[in-house]
DNA sequence: TATATAATTCAAATATTAGTCAATTGTCTA
DNA sequence: TAGACAATTGACTAATATTTGAATTATATA
């Protein structure tokens, strides 16, 4: 069992799922969106958002077919936010191969 | 290789990792000193201090036999160190809801 | 109901990390 | 220089994490 700080900067300490969370700083998206500007299986994409969701960073809601995916943007995890965008280079092209490096 | 955010959120995804720097953040303290405070072997310890070195969160130095570690407190760092303490439970202090599941 | 679509869960392979013991490096002092 | 001390590095194992293809679940619609 790990702690809920723990769970959170791990799940934040991988580039695709920091690219996730600021995609969905932009607006809502379904696991098909978030997956497509990926170039990643469909499954590991789940992976990643079911980290994202333990680590309460993201809430999940089914709408018809689709899952909607939105930042759980507490105070606290805004200015995780925050941080993580500062720090992090903006990167825009989203043509990406990888995000890996 | 990894981006350098991506090292230090790595590096503090870890309880005795971010054990370390609180100690740190009160005084300077050799390997010897630091690994006490834990039930772990010293090279276990060192890996710890290495990944923290390589994360550039604090800074080693060696005087004498030995070698003293302290806080390599950017702004940006402290800011971080400030929101782990705020969130980390303390030891003592009040009890908080965990949201593990 | 049958089929298609969206996404997840499962099972297994691969990669990474944390931890240990043994050996090594660097320093101090008799 | 030899012996002791502080700490690291290297080799290795065990536990986790990441990733994928296949199977499954849930929903929508003809």
């Amino acid at each position: 069992m790990s702690t809920a700080l723990t769970r959170t900067l791990h799940a934040l300490a991988d580039p695709t799922r920091r690219e996730i969370l600021r995609m969905l700083g932009e607006r809502d998206m379904t696991a098909g969106e978030i997956g497509a500007n990926f170039d990643m299986s469909a499954p590991s994409i789940s992976h990643h958002l079911n980290t994202l969701k333990q680590a309460e960073l993201v809430i999940a809601e089914r709408r018809g077919q689709s899952i909607v995916y939105s930042l759980n943007a507490t105070v606290v995890q805004e200015f995780l936010q925050t941080i993580v965008a500062a720090l992090e280079p903006k990167k825009r092209a989203r043509k990406r191969k990888t995000n890996q490096s």
